[in-house]
Parts: C-alpha cells; sequence; structure tokens
DNA sequence: ACCGTCATGTAATCGGTTACATGATTCT
DNA sequence: AGAATCATGTAACCGATTACATGACGGT
C-alpha cells in the first residue's frame, strides 16, 4: 500500500460517491453531489478533478483513461479504498461542526436585525420549501436512509432558520 | 488608500474584535473571539497573526509594535478599517451557510445511526447545557444584543441536534 | 454553419492548517 | 532552580477557490 496522506471529508464524499455509482467520472460526481449531498456540504467543481487523484496516488481509487475522444478519467474503489471508506463510516464522531452563518456573523457584530431578517427569511424559506418539495417526492420511503435522515435534518433546521428570523423582522 | 485585497469571513471578525476592544493584540483577539463569537465560528490562532498583517497592508488596521520585552503588536482601526466594516455590517447578506456536519455526512453516506447517536448526542447535550448556563448568566438583559441572539441561535439549533439523534439513538 | 450552453479539464493563487520554536510566568 | 504551562510568533505545506481554456453537442 501507499502513503496515506490524510483524507479530508473531501476524500471520504468522493470515496462515497463513488462507491455510490460503482464508477463515476469527475463530472458525474459533480451531479451526483448536486442532488442531496449539496444540501448540507457542497465542494467546487475543480476538486472533484483534483481530489480524486491524489487518492488515486494513494491506491484508493484506480483511475482508467478513455481512449479517443474526451479522454475522461473515469474512477473505481480499489480494495483499500473501499476499507478506508468504510473504516470512517463505522466509526461513530463527536466532532461538532459550526453554525458558520454569514448572517449571524453579522448579526453578532451589531447589525440592524430588520434588515437582515427580511434577505433572510426570504431565501430560508424558499430553501425549506425545497426541501419539503423533496420530501414529499421521495413519499417516505424512497430511496436509502441516509439522504433520507439528512433531509429531515435540513427540514428542521430551515424551520429553525425562519422561527429565528421571524421574531427579528 | 490601498489595494483591498478581497475580504473574507475572517477579515470581517478580525476588524470586527478590533472594533469592540478598541484596539488589541493577536493574542487579545484570540481571547475574546473564544469567548462567544467561537460558539459559532472559530479561527485557528495563527490567523490572528497573518490576517491583521494583510489587514494592515491594505491600511484597514494601522500596527504598532511595542519597543523592547515581547514586541508585541498591537492593532487599531483606520477610518477606512471602521468605514469597510459598517459598510459590510449595514449590508444585509442573502448568503446561505451550509450544515457541514461531519456526523451528518457519515449519515448520508450509510453508517449505522445509533452508534452515531450516541455519540453525538453525548457531544451536543453537553454543548447546549453550557450555552443554557451561558444564557442564564447573562440574564436576558446582559451585555449587547447581537452575541446575545447568536447564543439564541446556538440554544435553539442545539436543541434541534439533540431531538435528530435522539429519534436514531 | 453558427451560436450558446454544457462538459471537461488545468494552472495559479491564496487562505487556512499544522508544525515548529522560543519567551514569560507560575508553581513546587 | 527546574518543570510545566501559558503566551507569542513564524514558516512551510496543502487544500480550496478562482480563473482560464477548450471540446462537444443541440438547436435554429
Amino acid at each position: 500500500m501507499q502513503e496515506l496522506p490524510k483524507l479530508t471529508a473531501t476524500s471520504y464524499i468522493v470515496l462515497g460517491l463513488v462507491e455510490l455509482a460503482g464508477e463515476a467520472t469527475p463530472y458525474e460526481m459533480k451531479q451526483a453531489a448536486a442532488a442531496s449531498l449539496g444540501n448540507f456540504w457542497t465542494l467546487q467543481h475543480a476538486q472533484f478533478y483534483t481530489e480524486p487523484q491524489r487518492l488515486a496516488a494513494a491506491e484508493l481509487l484506480e483511475e482508467e483513461r478513455e481512449q479517443g475522444g474526451r479522454r475522461r478519467r473515469r474512477y473505481r474503489l480499489t480494495a483499500a479504498g473501499r476499507s478506508a471508506l468504510e473504516e470512517w463510516r463505522g466509526e461513530p464522531t463527536d466532532d461538532l461542526g459550526e453554525l458558520r452563518e454569514p448572517a449571524l456573523l453579522k448579526l453578532f457584530f451589531g447589525a440592524p436585525p430588520a434588515p437582515l431578517a427580511a434577505a433572510q427569511l426570504r431565501v430560508h424559506r424558499a430553501k425549506l420549501a425545497a426541501y419539503e418539495l423533496r420530501r414529499e417526492q421521495l413519499a417516505d420511503t424512497g430511496g436509502p436512509a441516509g439522504p433520507r435522515a439528512t433531509l429531515e435534518a435540513g427540514v428542521a433546521h430551515e424551520h429553525e432558520w425562519v422561527r429565528f428570523w421571524s421574531e427579528r423582522a
């Protein structure tokens, strides 16, 4: 096995997406991510090109390059890649994320609440609506449990934001 | 006025902290941040050394260096710095943050929910307790409104996490 | 055949993280 | 006086964002 250059969240996102798809090009990863993962954790599109290369160098992915045409790079999990992913997934974490809301930062430093609240209510209401629509579409049983659970988290927190900013409007 | 090298959230945090304190050394900024800002947006300590230098180069802060002893650098807002901060603060944002919870990422990719929930419940309950303690201390009227409001947001979202993970334990 | 948009990729820059290093202070 | 911890700072590395650039395809 090769050197393991510390795996980041980005690494596991790529590994996870490749596992879901069986095999994927960077562009396909980007498309897949946009759907549901993108609701709570987004990556720059360039990272779907650079990160798989790092993972391939570490032999967690294998890369196959198309001959002719676009010469796309297509990635697949190696055995080492699969077990790295499984190990990560099996190990619970007590890491806490951070809120890191730009609007909250402004509020903290004394921005007038009302105009902020107006802007934030607009976008959070829109996002909440989109989530709820999506939840209906999944109709409570569609698809794997993971994405459905994260969608629930998204709905709950958006509700919370709407409540929070409503009180300040 | 100098070139403005695009200001980031980090920049405004530094500017905001300096404004609150009147003047501050990097170390003092770090201390001040830990208190309440740190609950939803943390910086690496080295950034309190590098970021002020960038801001000083852009003439948004002025730097004064102690003679003798530790030769601390002490920063103060310039007029340009103050107005940059005020402009940022006055402009509402419709940016949305992301959840970016590591635990949510694992859940998304199919981690078994129960052990994750156990670990997350522990830490989120602890954080919630700390927030509520702090809220009592502030006793509803202490200090400026901004930090109090963000504390409310923190409490609400921690409640939400506790609920979320409780359902999966 | 042309134009616009989607698809695909690389290169340069820059902010952030990690690692290192030394000076003060306090405690025993 | 020595050890431990807190305070203070710099340097190197690396991941992430931004900018740039071109290829393919669908429609008119």
